[in-house]
DNA sequence: AGTTGCATCTCGAGC
DNA sequence: GCTCGAGGTGCAACT
């Protein structure tokens, strides 16, 4: 297939946002991108999606993550600019550009479609929660769930309840294996909810994950919080 | 253009993948995942991505996300099944597999190209470092920064030094606002280093970052910690 | 709009 | 390989 023109390549594009379709590109290209951060990169081979609600995503052949990219509700503007094909995208609050100048566009497509699908996901932290709620011994026998998200003045606590004897246990639940800042913040939990009921109340603090690094297991213990190890399954 | 059919999409996407070329599916496609999580996705119409470096992303019309993806590393395998052109790409450690079952294909493409530019970004939390680094009299006047990443128990600290009295000051650097999580990293290192230094000695903690959350700040006064207003620039 | 914490987070550096 | 923390993190839920 023949190289589009530039200009051609302004006039798929366009109509691509007009009609809000995915418009896609690759070519040679420079980014530049100016906003919470900046950022340059030098001339190479990229891929360049445009999405109907703003979102611009600029792809290198390597990574999971785009080298450049702009996030949904971006205004996408294109022109021809010294012979070039240039794509802007830019939004406010924060004041955020993206710019995209293309030596050569090797391909410029638009696809229309439809998808009202929703992605059904398993194995989360609410999958987690819901699994102690239904069996809250995998916590400890006797253990008593009470409430979930109760707000702390360190904030919301994932599983508040109590243990057979009464004493208040705060739950900190992670889907995946932690380190010292999961300990970190169910120290934070624990503290303050000590603070905000009487002075002599106890309140245990139980990290349930799959498992601890030994820096998260050495924090736990000078902090006097225990570990239960549970998975979402 | 023609609808290609299941065999040619199998031609495309496997020439494309030996070739270690970017390759572009659009088309209607049912999503499986299986891993750390499990996910499933109905029939709608989204754009995939392979790269050769075993990468494989699943974009629907919104998000920078993508819906659906692989990692990195992954092997990804094609064939033709019950007339459907079918994507898997899998990795061992963990155990993934992700499934993709194509209904009909718009647009199947490979993409050669070369990209040896690295991405310069500025405005990071590295460059707040040398700020402070260059001008520690932004912490406060007197103060001397001693090392960086001084390990701790707990540990990195972004940067260690002494005020003017002497005493320990551990900075804590972000380069955007910061909330209750930055509050309790810097706390930890606190706590870890007054344990590690004689038990008499007093280490300040000071979080250095444009702005607070009011949560933020109030956990900063409950545990003694200060705080220093300043932007990466 | 701002805050808070999860994420199949990803990524890089250090070990 | 694992650990740890940064990220232009994105994202949803809630205020």
């Amino acid at each position: 297939m023949a190289e589009p023109s530039p200009e051609e390549v302004c006039t798929i594009v366009r109509q691509g946002i007009e009609q809000n379709a995915i418009t896609t590109l690759f070519g040679r290209c420079l980014v530049t991108y100016s906003g919470r951060a900046e950022s340059e990169l030098g001339p190479g081979d990229r891929h360049v999606m445009l999405k109907p609600d703003g979102t611009a995503l600029v792809h290198t052949d390597e990574g999971h993550q785009p080298v450049n990219w702009q996030p949904p509700g971006c205004v996408h503007q294109v022109r021809v600019e010294d012979e070039q094909f240039v794509l802007e995208s830019t939004r406010s609050s924060p004041d955020e550009t993206l710019l995209v100048r293309f030596e050569s566009v090797v391909h410029a497509a638009r696809f229309d479609g439809s998808d009202s699908e929703e992605l059904s996901l398993s194995g989360t932290e609410a999958d987690l929660k819901e699994r102690i709620l239904d069996e809250p011994e995998i916590v400890e026998p006797g253990f008593t769930p009470l409430a979930t998200e109760r707000e702390t003045p360190a904030g919301a606590v994932d599983i508040y309840g109590e243990d057979d004897d009464g004493a208040a246990v705060v739950i900190e639940l992670k889907r995946r294996r932690v380190g010292p800042d999961a300990v970190g913040q169910l120290n934070r939990y624990v503290t303050a909810l000590e603070r905000d009921l009487h002075a002599d109340a106890t309140v245990r603090g139980v990290l349930v994950a799959p498992s601890v690094t030994d820096r998260g297991r050495q924090l736990l213990s000078k902090n006097g919080l225990e570990f239960v190890a549970a998975e979402p399954e």
